[in-house]
DNA sequence: TAAGTAATAGGAATCATTACTATATAAATT
DNA sequence: AATTTATATAGTAATGATTCCTATTACTTA
């Protein structure tokens, strides 16, 4: 993957968030820097980011969400606000069970917990 | 809601498979019954089982699966041949342990487990 | 500095889903 | 049973996210 412009710019705006933003979100904030980069050219460099296992995607709910934290954790999103956070799941006990009871060799866990934020009570 | 031919017809088709099929799949199979039942009748219905809560909406990947099951139950999905299949997770404590350190009342978890299944080994 | 090749901008195409509208049909009322 | 009312349908158009295409640009290596 050879250098470019577009991707370290990208790639500067995930990593200065922590809002999980979606491709739109982060084409827009783009263009504040580089008004000519193309929505193509976004979603290209986020695959390819996702491919080196330099971000980690999102694909629960209606778009995809962009994180730059690779590091296993989980998400709770707010049904009212939309807001997204993490959250780290202690014990992953879970997954050798899931192995054994199932058959299943368990790559990656995604779990996205809904339900109201603390300043929608 | 009042009732009709194609809403029972699209609730027999999902209760009647365990593969947790997308609109289309669905869409598909009715139209064996009901050839001209159109692709919006079936989102329009499957929109409306969900808010009675009779089906449950699996919005995890690039596109919505349905299932009849809507007893609480998480999801393995095999990452070669795309199967999904049911898992029940023991244990929620997890959920009280959330809802304490992150002040944070959760209402619906979804949780995917994706790997490879005892058929792609 | 020139050649080779991967990356880009811009726009068109695709795919899932939603919206619109005239007609049909279930349900309630006479 | 006929009339009324309102919800559901088919068919099609519109939308929105994502992917694809192509001529041009720009890293990188020699």
């Amino acid at each position: 993957m050879r250098y470019s412009k577009q991707r370290e710019l990208i790639y500067g705006i995930i990593k200065n968030t922590t809002s999980h933003p979606t491709a739109n979100w982060i084409y827009q904030a783009a263009r504040d820097e580089m008004p000519n980069i193309s929505l193509g050219t976004v979603y290209r460099n986020l695959d390819q980011l996702a491919l080196e296992g330099m971000i980690r995607v999102i694909t629960e709910g209606n778009m995809a969400h962009y994180d730059w934290n690779t590091i296993p954790h989980q998400h709770l999103r707010c049904s009212v606000c939309g807001d997204m956070s993490d959250i780290e799941i202690p014990d992953m006990q879970l997954i050798k069970t899931i192995k054994q009871t199932h058959q299943f060799d368990v790559e990656k866990v995604e779990m996205m917990f809904i339900g109201s934020c603390s300043s929608h009570r």
